[in-house]
DNA sequence: CAAAAGTCTACTATTACTATAGACTTTATA
DNA sequence: TATAAAGTCTATAGTAATAGTAGACTTTTG
């Protein structure tokens, strides 16, 4: 049930421009090169898995002197789930229960297989989480918890 | 959030064998050609997987004639979690929130990791399921379903 | 025009996955 | 006691996915 490195780095990247710019700035623009930086990241790698998020539509990006990345929609509009989904496929641990990439899995009788039913929970569970999870909800959390230990 | 074909096939086998078999008789002892062929697996890549679930103490065997695999407890002191980390290794979508296989994940901080604040969730709703679910929830639960569509 | 930024495509090395092969051991039973 | 049916164990191989590199190109600002 492994996260890949694409799908870490986009989710850190995403969740940093999610976050207050140094310069109070909004929408708050970033280099890859300051990304790849602060998250210790090879920034061609990172190079395009930002191109991939922005070709999904979650992320935009200025040319040019002064220019950058930025999020394509506000941060309470952007959830995890809409993330993983673009650098790491589907959500659901076997095909048969994905919503989004729907294959039989080859067991005599779907309706009725053990396995599905109980990954079918998995899925479940896991998308709940990622898809109610908003970068905005992510920014919080992290300033709850940095509270709390002060 | 993939389920190898051996998590796949090894979780399907056991729970053929926590199911009835054919004459009745418990514990069911089942041989490697007939699990492969009901599942429709190669029966050569299915030995390695019982063999790896064998060594790992969740099933019991007996050679020669006669012989086949049974589970080594009953089927539900046997959990869906048990048979998936043998075979696929931790359920953590990420190291830095695994409890089987702790490693940093090289953030700044760690406890105000937005990322892993979250996957650390993901890891528990699975493990929440995987490990609450026993090879025998997941018969009667077939067998309700079963039930419900007659 | 130069420098700073993103764009795009191709390539490569390593690892993990999915098997396949074959020689060996154990046990029942004819 | 020979034979066939079963599991045991290790090595190998093909393929695909992952993680990363490289380089040539375009756009924008000053």
């Amino acid at each position: 049930m492994r996260l890949s490195k694409r799908g870490e780095y986009g989710l850190r990247a995403m969740i940093m421009l999610a976050g207050p710019s140094k310069d109070g700035s909004s929408p708050a623009m970033v280099q890859i090169k300051e990304i790849a930086e602060r998250e210790k990241i090879s920034a061609k790698f990172l190079e395009q898995i930002l191109l991939t998020l922005k070709n999904a539509g979650l992320l935009h990006s200025k040319m040019g002197l002064g220019g950058g990345y930025y999020l394509a929609r506000s941060a309470s509009e952007i959830t995890l789930g809409q993330i993983f989904r673009v650098l790491d496929g589907p959500v659901a641990p076997i095909k048969c229960v994905s919503q989004m990439a729907y294959e039989p899995c080859g067991c005599p009788d779907e309706q009725t297989c053990g396995l599905r039913l109980a990954m079918g929970d998995v899925r479940n569970a896991i998308a709940d989480i990622l898809d109610k999870t908003s970068l905005a909800d992510v920014i919080k959390r992290q300033d709850a918890v940095r509270k709390k230990l002060k």
